[in-house]
DNA sequence: TGTACATCAGTGAACGCGCGTTCACTGATGTAC
DNA sequence: TGTACATCAGTGAACGCGCGTTCACTGATGTAC
């Protein structure tokens, strides 16, 4: 790559991480934020802003493949984290693990995750259509992964993307709730209800965990009610 | 009521109709609608806006209270059905019903539940905090009416909030799900795609169910867990 | 009941501002010979 | 290796536009007597 190329690639990097900082800081967001405030807050001059994207509903898709990345690396984290406390000899909190090591990545990245969560549904009709693909593929990875578990083998690869989808949609909630911790009416401090999330957090997963392994038991049941 | 009271009365609920359609429709959001936008489409000059609001936050949170009546109707049309079909001799597809008994909800008021999905995330701080309010109250109302249903009677009060918050949240996606339907990328019908969503709502709410069915049976393993 | 005054929802002109986009340009980097 | 030309990321001036907000106003409705 040449040093034009080069430095024409950090600019627009600039300008994808002020979209993305601009679109998260003070609770804004994307279909807020203007043209020229991006290029201002990349160091470019407003006109600079077209050598790298047409307009901003193409940056704003550039944005969910560059952010999407994280995305896929969590669900792999997470995957290898349960094949491994699986494979222990006594089952302990696995669970609670899991959702532990899902908070620890919204905290190190907060602005990926506030930007796919408001804007799926957002006021940008091709950021959202480019997110709502990411979490289509997202869902499906993930019901191969569970697949892959002792636990889930032997359910119906449909089921699994039902299972998926109960869970990448309740883990939205949890990353957003988080975010936008501390909540102003409580009197708890921040670590106090950062912990209390991760509690609910840890029980609706158990929960669904509970009516995943008791799904097959009373087969005659499902069918009746479906 | 005066004569003049009661046009002033006709005004304010003009923005407030105004506001709503113009955030709902063309996928747009409340953050990215202006004030002059909401007067012309209520048929006001801009300055009269100031009439009835200080600002478009406040609107906002006056748009928060004034959709927040269906949230709370909703969940007494779902409550009263619920306790209706349990009544019948047989247990029959109550889950189905229910799931149908919400979407016909949504369908009827598209832009009331778009508007409290998209701004529960949304760009104005003030918006945010209002729906975030309300989505407790009704988690809370929920879990009290669950309750009352001999299933969950016997569970306590801190786990019934925790399902409701499930219930919640993923109601939520599902109701933006259906409003954003039909998906570009899928050859369905709409139709044919509207009842894939309920089928795979019911078949969520069912493992839910059968979660919570099995939650007591073995205590032991969730105090190991939590 | 009629009159004189007060209230106040809605009007219309005006303001300064940031916006997206155009255009001709500059000058460092790349390429051909 | 040196020179002459091409490329193209970034510049800066300029444009017309819709915005939020101010202000003095109008005239229908309400109130006091």
């Amino acid at each position: 790559m040449s040093l034009r190329d080069e430095r024409k690639q950090q600019s627009r990097q600039a300008l994808l991480d002020a979209a993305l900082s601009l679109s998260s800081e003070g609770g804004r967001s994307f279909g807020t934020i203007s043209l020229r405030e991006v290029a201002r807050e990349a160091g470019l001059v407003p006109t600079a802003f077209y050598r790298h994207f047409q307009d901003m509903d193409e940056l704003g898709a550039d944005l969910v493949d560059y952010v999407s990345g994280t995305l896929h690396r969590l669900r792999m984290s997470l995957r290898d984290g349960f094949a491994l406390s699986s494979s222990k000899p006594i089952k302990t909190s696995t669970t609670r693990d899991s959702i532990e090591r899902f908070f620890q990545a919204i905290a190190k990245q907060p602005n990926y995750w506030a930007f796919l969560v408001r804007e799926r549904w957002g006021a940008s009709v091709v950021v959202r259509r480019a997110i709502d693909k990411e979490v289509r593929f997202f869902t499906v990875d993930m019901a191969e992964d569970l697949h892959k578990l002792p636990a889930f083998s032997l359910l119906e690869r449909e089921d699994l993307t039902i299972i998926s989808e109960v869970l990448v949609n309740l883990a939205f909630t949890w990353a957003m709730t988080w975010i936008t911790l501390p909540s102003s009416d409580e009197e708890l401090s921040l670590e106090e209800q950062q912990e209390q999330l991760m509690q609910r957090a840890t029980r609706q997963a158990q929960l669904l965990n509970r009516g995943v392994s008791n799904w097959q038991s009373n087969p005659e049941l499902i069918t009746a009610k479906v």
